[in-house]
DNA sequence: TTTCGTTATATCTTTATGGAAATAACGGTT
DNA sequence: AACCGTTATTTCCATAAAGATATAACGAAA
């Protein structure tokens, strides 16, 4: 039995923008709060997290997450409205393309049986 | 400006079975009748042209290329006729998810015009 | 001013990936 | 048997990617 994957994201200027484990990230800051925080959710290291925030920095029109360095807490990460639109389509995106390409593969394995 | 980018591949028991690189690799193979030839127009190493199609037989119900070692002009490698089937199969659904995703960009960058 | 938890950053090590090159196997042709 | 061009496979090396660790900066609160 073959299954059909499927990946997709978005590019700006610098590089890449938006994919899915970039959306991850900032559904679990989100829920947190923090950027460390996040990064042990995801089982990712704060450096690898920071760099994929770092990079949507670099390619986004205007701040997806606000950062507050030092303060009462100590700070954290916060995704800004604009972060929380970009997320939601392209996960609405995303949840499109994979039911289109289920549909798709069954051309792949209809005239396969043998 | 945001561009969506889209990898599609299909996977059997044992991992990948065919992606975009690969199925290029099947169509040169083709018209070259040879994988060495074939991975030098490809311009990638004889080693990961010949692990490219080592997974796709790993993974295939039925072999998508044949070998022949040796012989009057050292041998060649050779598409099957199920092999341009499912070379063919999977561009016309790549093909398709591309145009499906070029009219989804257009919800992510019409409400985004600052 | 000390404490605290977080962000920010550098450095070092480890692992993964891929290319280069060398060599064997193969089998029809000569 | 010798030749030839291809497939098949191994070994070695270089580069990239990822992880681990350490440390500085920050600023409100106590």
């Amino acid at each position: 039995m073959y299954t059909i994957k499927s990946r997709i994201w978005i590019e700006g200027e610098a590089g890449v923008f938006l994919g899915y484990g970039r959306v991850s990230l900032l559904r679990f800051i989100h829920t947190e709060g923090s950027l460390s925080k996040a990064a042990k959710k995801m089982q990712i290291s704060y450096k690898k997290a920071w760099s994929l925030i770092d990079s949507m920095n670099q390619n986004a029109k205007e701040p997806v997450v606000i950062t507050v360095t030092g303060g009462n807490n100590g700070g954290g990460t916060f995704v800004t409205p604009y972060g929380l639109d970009m997320m939601n389509k392209f996960e609405a995106i995303n949840k499109k393309c994979m039911a289109f390409l289920k549909d798709e593969i069954e051309t792949l394995t209809s005239t396969d049986e043998h």
